[in-house]
DNA sequence: GTCATTTATCATGC
DNA sequence: GCATGATAAATGAC
């Protein structure tokens, strides 16, 4: 039980707030830059987060988020694309 | 958001289909208890205790072993973000007590 | 074993 | 009501 309180405590998802405009700025800018490889090294890291004044960490937490959600979201659309060029074909065949 | 549409590179090779992979499942709070439990008194397990707990638990060795990797990268990331006071006030501490 | 990830889930902001 | 940042399971490189 005190444990868990402890780990209240610990738990920064409890005290998480939204990054400046201009930090998701340079992020979105390395990413959508590096499109093809948008895995900042240890060294590029520390130069976002220091661009952002924000923790190394949380520059992983970003580009984790940013790279899975993208590619959900790519998933997506490429989904409905499909949804709809099939049922255009549908209804002109039937 | 990211509805900026794919117009002229969609070879993303780096977005491969992991789909294959299992699916994340939380543990019960029994379970991560008894987990949390084990690890205050000793951060790596013994083969003969991870069958116990495996067993007791209902989970894999492989999940146990498992659990005390991440457990260890978390406590390592923990004291690196300097420890526990971090000028949290006790004033919260009430509003947490009644929620358990 | 560590450690950077992927992925789902959690908790919050608005 | 989802967007967003952080965390919890699970994998794989080394």
């Amino acid at each position: 039980a005190v444990m868990i309180l402890r780990s209240r405590f610990l738990d920064a998802r409890r005290k998480r707030r939204n990054f400046s405009k201009q930090a998701t700025e340079v992020l979105n800018e390395y990413f959508y830059s590096h499109l093809a490889n948008p895995y900042p090294s240890e060294e590029a890291k520390e130069e976002l987060a220091r661009q952002c004044n924000i923790t190394v960490s949380q520059v992983s937490n970003w580009f984790g988020n940013k790279r899975i959600r993208y590619k959900k979201n790519i998933a997506k659309a490429q989904e409905e694309a499909n949804m709809y060029a099939a049922k255009k074909a549908a209804s002109v065949h039937g | 958001m990211d509805v900026q549409l794919q117009c002229c590179e969609p070879s993303l090779d780096w977005a491969g289909n992991h789909s294959l992979r299992k699916k994340r499942k939380p543990y019960t709070k029994y379970q991560t208890l008894e987990l949390e439990k084990e690890f205050l008194y000793s951060t790596y397990v013994s083969k003969q205790k991870r069958w116990e707990l495996a067993r007791n638990l209902g989970l894999t060795e492989r999940q146990v072993k498992i659990w005390f990797q991440n457990r260890r990268m978390k406590d390592k990331k923990q004291k690196q973000r300097g420890g526990v006071g971090d000028g949290a006030s006790l004033s919260i501490m009430g509003g947490m007590l009644k929620e358990e």
